[in-house]
Order: C-alpha cells, then sequence, then structure tokens
DNA sequence: TTGACATGAAACGATTTGGTTTCCTATAAA
DNA sequence: TTTATAGGAAACCAAATCGTTTCATGTCAA
C-alpha cells in the first residue's frame, strides 16, 4: 500500500467516479455496477486497485461483500499537494499548517 | 488540459519528481535530465504529459527551453480532494472553505 | 561557416492497463 | 436439496504507457 498505488488508484475516472459513489454509503459489488456500463469483472479490478491504494474496504455479509470508503488513505495526496500549495496560495497553506499542528 | 490530464501527469513517479524539481527554479530539458537516470526522449514525454496537464510551462531561451512549474493547474486535485476531506476532518474542510470563500 | 551543443522526431519494443467472455464457487431461499 | 443469486478466476485482447535507439534540426560561438 505504498503511495505510488494511491496515485494510481485515483489516476482513473471510473474509479474517481466509484469513490464519490461510495462516499455516501457502503455499497455490494452489483450495486457499483448498476452505475456504469462496463462488465462486472472490470468493476472488479478497478475495486482492487482501489483496495490496494487503501482507498477502500470490504467486509463480507452473507453471500454480498460490501465496499466502504477509506477517505484516510487520501491523506498522502493531501501532503503531497500541500507542498505545492504554498506557490500558489501561501494563505492557505499557513492556515492549514496550523490546523494539522493544533489537531496533533 | 481536462481534469483527467492533470490526474495523469501525477499518476507517475517520475513526473511528481520532476515537478518538486522544478519548484525551486525554471529549467532546462539537459538539467532535469542530469537527475534521472533515463534518456533524454523519455524524460521529454515526460515533460510532454505534464504540460497536456498544465503542471508546466515551457519558454525558449536560445537554444535552451527552460521549464517552468504551475503549481495553479493542481487546484483542480485540491478541489477534488476537499470533497473527500470533510470525510476525515471536518475541522480542516471548514477552514478551508472559509478562506477560499474570503479570497474570492 | 563550421563545429558543438540543446533539443525534436520517428520507429520500435516490452509491459501495463482496462476491458471482454466464459466458467466456477459460495450462500441464501424455496 | 435444488435453484437462483452474488461474486471470483482465468484466458484473452487492443490500446496506452514508459522506455529505448537513431537521426534530424536549430542556435550559438569561434
Amino acid at each position: 500500500m505504498t503511495d505510488q498505488m494511491v496515485f494510481r488508484a485515483i489516476s482513473d475516472p471510473t474509479r474517481r467516479s466509484i469513490m464519490a459513489l461510495l462516499a455516501g454509503k457502503e455499497q455490494s459489488l452489483n450495486e457499483i455496477v448498476a452505475n456504469y456500463q462496463m462488465t462486472r469483472p472490470a468493476v472488479t479490478k478497478h475495486l482492487k486497485i482501489l483496495q490496494e491504494g487503501g482507498l477502500i474496504s470490504v467486509r463480507a455479509q452473507g453471500r454480498a461483500r460490501l465496499h466502504r470508503l477509506q477517505p484516510e488513505a487520501l491523506k498522502t495526496v493531501s501532503e503531497w499537494l500541500s507542498f505545492f500549495s504554498q506557490f500558489w496560495d501561501d494563505k492557505l497553506a499557513d492556515l492549514k499548517q496550523a490546523v494539522e499542528a493544533d489537531d496533533d
């Protein structure tokens, strides 16, 4: 579950769409598939890559497997971004730092 | 220069490394190449993809072509992230919104 | 204007990616 | 204990990705 796996996971539009879909509630494979025109195995592969990036978790419930978003994995991206954000918006970067320092 | 091009551009570790390299100062192709073990044409291709994502700009100076980071393009990623950040850190998301609202 | 240097362009190749079809397994319900 | 349903796995394919080598072009300096 390296940093690279996260960046890889979010690079595909279908996967970002699935993340948005799961933001509301956990969903089974078939529920997710219903939102796309691709086949079930194709979606399964996207879910596997999201899982490898730590962006979703899966739990079995009977014969269904429920997929849940794990947004904390996006902190990797957030931290990477914050380095560059100073170049476009110092004010925001400073505030962000302050908040994060306050949290820890 | 769609959103997808930005996500594509940052998905490769070499390209993220080049971005960090250019954060300090603009650099010529050969200067950039000196930092990697791959050939010049390989780096050229990475630079092209970064350009397509709007993440760098290029200007000619004599026979050199200077590459400069355009970090504003990362706002696309930042905005995408902010949607999910509410799920892991409401406080930070709120502050961020407040700052951005103040800026506009 | 010749030579050196910075870059561009084209052709090629191995691997990864994103999709498919087909078949198999496991669980719930009748 | 069948049967329908949810999902997994394997084999395959086209296109994209990331790299290479080779050759061409443009610009500066002597």
